[in-house]
RNA sequence: GGCGGGAUGUCCGAGUGGUUAAAGGAGACGGGCUGUAAACCCGUUGGCUCUGCCUACGCAGGUUCGAAUCCUGCUCCCGCCA
């Protein structure tokens, strides 16, 4: 094995496909005999604000090319996100506005230098040439074929069934091609379900007289439902900005099945068979908030969590509720405002024991009570939600 | 352009004049069990000034004592043919 095959193997592990074969360490040759980096590309669209778990996978990969001595170029699929990437989707995706676009594109760089090197690596976004004369825009869209395009796993399912696809949705794959197309790259990372769209970036590469990139897909992340994909969208993501306990705790709450994937994904290594379930998910869940947060906050969010969740004491920070009111109170409305619930189903958690104040389970047929019976104390609402009263 | 099918609650999906706030499932939430895991059990799942009231079955009208269900117009979607 050539130091290059080496070199490839160590970046493809854990890579669900490395195409086509010997494709990367072919690269690394190549780009070692010219005395240059790799340009390793990763597009992302900016259509939800936040970074979570699963964008990470795909950033640290990013980083270990780096870490090689490569260079990343990021791009911030600006243009694109207004197209709406369809992969694994079954709807058209709404549009967004350009001020929501900008904003998130904005924190999602910032997000992203959490795990990659932000001193080697090259930001671009995509607007900077997708926004083209359509008479350009034509040239691109002779490429491919609609036969081609239908072979991507959803539109041809989508096609089959009978669910609409935009016009503009089949374009999408060819516009992140040609991203590649316009800066030059080497080799694109992405999820499996961007299998297509890497590969027929290597099409137009080839069709505007570029080497076609290698392209490394790497597994998708499933969300605290271990179930479906981590997305923002699916409203089961853990995002990297969010605070120590959030983390630590909806770690801890994803099945034990998808465990090991979380290790493998997250941390590059298996689990310890020595230790049961429990200790392993802890171990998972604090490195992942060091990782993000560093390690006294780990400690911290792990205390945080045995309290409330072992222990089942109050946390040592809840936030304040002002009453501002005096005399008989409705309680559904008092949960209503503090909380955010509607007041029928502050009711229906009242009825069904999921309130207590000061841990005494609030009594189904008393509804209202004196304001002062509630000031200093504190309101629990289900397992996690706590607010403490004051005038 | 012609013909046909469809739009129901967070989602999927029943329902074709009268206990229908709307079957069933999923999801979510609450309680129990527990490791905030899974599995399992029970319950809830439009709003409200709550033994009642209001709003809801694409939109706007109409028929009727009474409509998600019938009629008219409109909007959007899908398929087939051209």
């Amino acid at each position: 094995m050539s130091a290059f095959e080496e070199i490839a193997a160590q970046l493809e592990r854990n890579a669900v496909d490395a195409l086509p074969k010997d494709a990367l360490a072919a690269k690394l040759k190549e780009a070692d005999q010219e005395d240059r980096p790799l340009r390793v590309k990763l597009g992302i669209d900016p259509t939800a604000p936040d970074i979570h778990l699963g964008h990470t996978v795909v950033l640290s990969k990013l980083r270990e090319f780096q870490d090689a001595g490569h260079t990343v170029v990021l791009i911030i699929g600006d243009y694109t996100a207004r197209v709406g990437d369809p992969s694994g989707r079954s709807k058209t995706r709404p549009e967004l506005s350009s001020d929501e676009i900008d904003a998130n594109a904005a924190t999602f760089q910032e997000q992203a230098f959490k795990v990659i090197d932000a001193d080697r690596v090259e930001v671009r976004r995509n607007s900077e040439w997708l926004d083209m004369a359509m008479i350009e825009l034509f040239g691109l869209m002779r490429l491919p074929t609609v036969a081609q395009l239908l072979e991507r796993d959803d539109f041809a399912k989508r096609y089959a069934e009978g669910t609409p696809i935009a016009l503009l949705e089949l374009l999408y794959p060819l516009l992140q091609a040609y991203d590649s197309v316009a800066v030059r790259s080497d080799v694109e990372l992405g999820g499996t379900d961007q299998k297509f769209n890497l590969l027929l970036g290597r099409d137009i590469q080839t069709a505007f007289g570029q080497k076609p990139q290698a392209v490394l897909t790497l597994p998708i992340l499933p969300g605290v439902d271990g179930v479906r994909r981590m997305g923002k969208s699916l409203g089961n993501h853990i995002g990297v900005t969010e605070d120590p306990e959030e983390i630590f705790g909806k770690t801890m709450s994803i099945p034990d099945e998808v465990m090991p994937l979380y290790y493998d994904l997250l941390l590059g290594r298996e689990p310890d068979p020595a230790e049961p379930p429990v200790a392993q998910k802890r171990r998972l869940a604090g490195e992942i908030v060091t990782r993000f947060h560093g390690a006294d906050a780990a400690t911290a969010a792990e205390a945080h969590f045995d309290r409330l969740f072992k222990q089942h004491a109050l946390p040592d920070e809840i936030e304040e509720h002002a009453l501002g009111a005096t005399g008989d109170l409705h309680m559904p409305a008092v949960l209503s405002d503090a909380f955010g619930l509607s007041r029928s189903e502050a009711r229906r958690l009242i009825e069904q024991g999921g309130v207590s104040l000061d841990g005494e389970p609030l009594d189904v047929g008393r509804l209202d009570l004196p304001a002062a019976d509630l000031v200093n104390k504190v309101v629990k609402v289900g397992k996690r939600r706590f607010k403490r009263i004051t005038a």
